[in-house]
DNA sequence: GCGCCGTTCGGACAGTTGTTCGAAACGGGC
DNA sequence: GCCCGTTTCGAACAACTGTCCGAACGGCGC
């Protein structure tokens, strides 16, 4: 009974992990059901017996990678105070999960207008509760007088992060580790305006090397 | 027979504009040619004299209005020599435009995978020449010592700008103006590291107000 | 060996898609 | 008033879409 749902389990999770990557190649819209079922080897009916409709693996996928964003950046900032360290931590998992999981997270980024009703109020909550962190830590770093507009703020350093899908190659690019720092170091010049000030020692050191490779297995 | 040609391209880019609006809000893909005829009154083969295909009026979109957002900057750029003032210039043309057009632009951005074969090729040729201006500019400004990759930086920057049309709401966030000093700021101070150093005066000022609401009609 | 139940799949369904074709309507110049 | 090129459209096409049904399969407990 346990190894059955063991194995159920495994080929759900295979079934969304290929999904994904069927997703991000062709897009939500364009990809069919068929080129899932291709890439699985799950016959086209076989595949509803995991999941109630396509609209339902995009959710899976979306819930899936944002959870687990979400819950490690929990378990990073926790007992954590100084803000420019939250910061830090911050742009080092989310970057490492995005470069570690680039496919899926392209899905989350840009396929995010393509869930309807429940499913993507859903998603939206959880992408509220990650933008609200963000601006809050934005909020204590500035400390009274933002001469930068919060929202405005917040946003571009999504907008920095997540639009890595675009142009970012492993193998061309800086790795992963100085592109974090670079997008950090971009950002909180350009946000506090002056240099590091007011910076306890190691706030701006990168996290232990928690590499997790992929948010399919924990 | 000029009236006929005048009346003929009245139409084409009523349907371009229209076309625009409906991808914008259904995405591509989504979008069926009968959404478009329903939203415009053409009739469905109607839409087929003007246009061969539903690629080619996602095509005809993304080059008018990279097209213009190009020529608009070389216009702006011509006789600037300072970098600074320079990439003053280009976020405010860049931001103007986008929030200007933003269902277009949202088109441009958003939907830069969906054209294929040679339509592909000569909007990515734009964007590459327009990457490329950005590029370079940031190569003069850090003067020999880039503290960040240039890539990075440059990608950053775009990704903060085309970040927009996921958050952005003319109504409820600052005006242009604001948002365009905001990231121009943000930017500046994160890539250069300090503050405003050699930058002669006048450079950071936003540019006359020439605001062209409309990338349709010039 | 038998029956059960979780799993798999072929084949079909109705609806929608982009595109085409031939004919009709239009309108300016004779 | 007629003619001819431009413009418009209704109707149809084949291909593809997401989803569903009923039958078959497989291994486990008896």
């Amino acid at each position: 009974m346990s190894t059955a749902r063991i194995a159920y389990d495994d080929k759900l999770e295979r079934i969304l992990r290929i999904a994904a990557e069927v997703f991000s190649e062709k897009g939500y819209h364009r990809a069919s059901i068929r080129d899932i079922s291709r890439a699985t080897g799950v016959s086209l009916s076989g595949l509803y017996y995991y999941v109630d409709s396509k609209e339902e693996l995009l959710y899976r996928i979306q819930e899936h990678g944002f959870g687990t964003l979400l819950a490690n950046l929990d378990e990073l900032l926790a007992g954590v105070t100084d803000p420019h360290r939250k910061l830090r931590l911050l742009v080092e998992n989310h970057l490492r999960y995005f470069v570690g999981n680039m496919k899926e997270m392209k899905v989350l980024s840009h396929e995010a207008e393509s869930l309807t009703g429940d499913m993507r109020e859903a998603v939206d909550a959880m992408k509220r509760s990650y933008s609200r962190i963000a601006k809050e830590i934005l909020a204590e770093l500035s400390a009274g007088e933002p001469a930068i507009d919060l929202r405005v703020a917040t946003y571009s350093l999504f907008g920095m992060m997540n639009w890595i899908y675009n142009w970012y190659h492993p193998d061309l690019d800086v790795a992963v580790e100085e592109l974090a720092e670079d997008i950090h170091r971009l950002f909180l010049r350009g946000f506090i305006g002056r240099e590091d000030a007011d910076m306890p020692p190691g706030a701006a050191e990168a996290a232990p090397g928690d590499t997790r490779p992929s948010i399919w297995r924990r």
